[in-house]
DNA sequence: GTCAAGTATCTTGATATCAAGTAATTCATC
DNA sequence: GATGAATTACTTGATATCAAGATACTTGAC
C-alpha cells in the first residue's frame, strides 16, 4: 500500500537512513487526513454558503443551549483564533444576519454575541447534514478502530496538555 | 477528564440528545490536535524564518534526493495546495534565495524548481530540529497506542480514499 | 500535418488569518 | 476611594490561500 505519506517517509528514509521515521509516519498521516476531512466538511458548509469558521461560530452558539448567546472572548477560546480574526467572523456573520451583537449588562467592555432567529435556524439545517457527513466518514472505520482511536487521541491530547511547554 | 472536546460534546448531547456523539468525538479531537501540533511545529519553522508551507517545499525538494529538483506541479500536488498558492510560495522561496526556477528542457510550459546551495543548507538544519521536535511530541504516546494509531490511520486513510465519493 | 482538447504556470481579486497595538473598562491592592 | 495592572473588543498592515480565468505549450485523433 503506497499512498503519498508511504513514499513521503520512504523517501525520508533513504536521504536519512539514520534518522527514525516512525514519528513522522503517524503525524505526517495525521496532518494530511485532518486536511482531507477539513475539505470534505467544508465543502458542505459552502452549500449553505458559509465557511467552515463561520458554522464554528454558529455551532458554539448553538450547542450553548438557550439563549444562544456568548461572549466574543468565549468564542475565542473556544475556537483556538485570535480575537481579530473573530472580531471579523462577527462582521461577517452580522452582516449576514445571523448573529447580533448585543450590551453586555454585566460588563461594558463586553459584548454578549446572540443567535438570530435565521442564523438558528440555518445551523439547524446545517448541522443536521454536517453530523451525517460526519458519520460517513466514521463508516470508513472498523468498530473497533473507531473506539480505539476515540482512546488513543484523547490520552494522546492530554498528556500534550499536561506536559504543557510546546 | 474533561478537556474541551469532551465539553463540546456533552453540549451536544444534551442539546441534540438522539443524535450518536461518537464521530464527533473522534473527529474533533483529531482536528484539535491537528491544529496544536501544526502551532508547535510552525514555531519551530518561524525560529528560522519560515512558515510551515516554505519548509514544506524546501522538504519536498530535499527528499526527492539529488538533483533536489521538481516542477511546480509535482510540488502542488504533493502539498494539496491551488497552483496559485505554490507560484507564490514559489516567488517569496525564490526571493529569499532559497529555490531556483529553472527551464523545463523536456517541456517548455513547465519549470524545475531547485533547490539552491542555501536552500540546502537551511533545510538541512531546519530538518535536523523538526524531527526531533517530532519525536518529543509521539512521546506523549504510549508505544503500543503509537503503533495502533499509525495502523488506524493509515487503513481510514486508505478507505476514505478508495471508497472514493467525498 | 492540423487542430481540438488537455496541461502547466501564472495572474487577479476576494477572503481569512495573524501579530501587534489601541481605547475603554474592570479588578486588585493599597 | 485612587491607581496601576489586567481584560475586552477592535484596528491596522502584512501574508496566505483560494477560485476562476489567461496564456503558452503539448498531445492525440484524424
Amino acid at each position: 500500500m503506497t499512498d503519498h505519506v508511504a513514499r513521503v517517509v520512504n523517501q525520508w528514509k533513504s536521504e536519512y537512513p539514520a534518522v527514525d521515521a516512525s514519528p513522522m509516519y503517524v503525524l505526517a498521516r495525521m496532518m494530511r487526513l485532518s486536511t482531507q476531512i477539513n475539505k470534505m466538511l467544508s465543502a458542505n458548509f459552502g452549500k449553505f454558503g458559509l465557511a467552515t469558521g463561520d458554522f464554528d461560530v454558529l455551532a458554539t452558539l448553538r450547542r450553548s443551549g438557550t439563549p444562544y448567546a456568548l461572549r466574543p472572548t468565549e468564542l475565542t477560546r473556544s475556537s483556538m483564533l485570535t480575537s481579530g480574526t473573530m472580531t471579523s467572523r462577527l462582521d461577517k456573520l452580522e452582516r449576514l444576519g445571523l448573529v447580533r451583537r448585543e450590551a453586555n449588562p454585566n460588563d461594558r467592555r463586553a459584548l454578549m454575541i446572540r443567535l438570530t432567529d435565521a442564523g438558528r435556524d440555518l445551523v439547524e439545517k446545517v448541522a443536521g447534514k454536517h453530523f451525517e457527513l460526519e458519520a460517513e466518514m466514521l463508516k470508513a472505520l472498523a468498530p473497533e478502530d473507531r473506539e480505539a482511536l476515540a482512546g488513543i487521541l484523547e490520552r494522546w491530547s492530554h498528556k500534550l496538555e499536561t506536559d504543557g511547554a510546546m
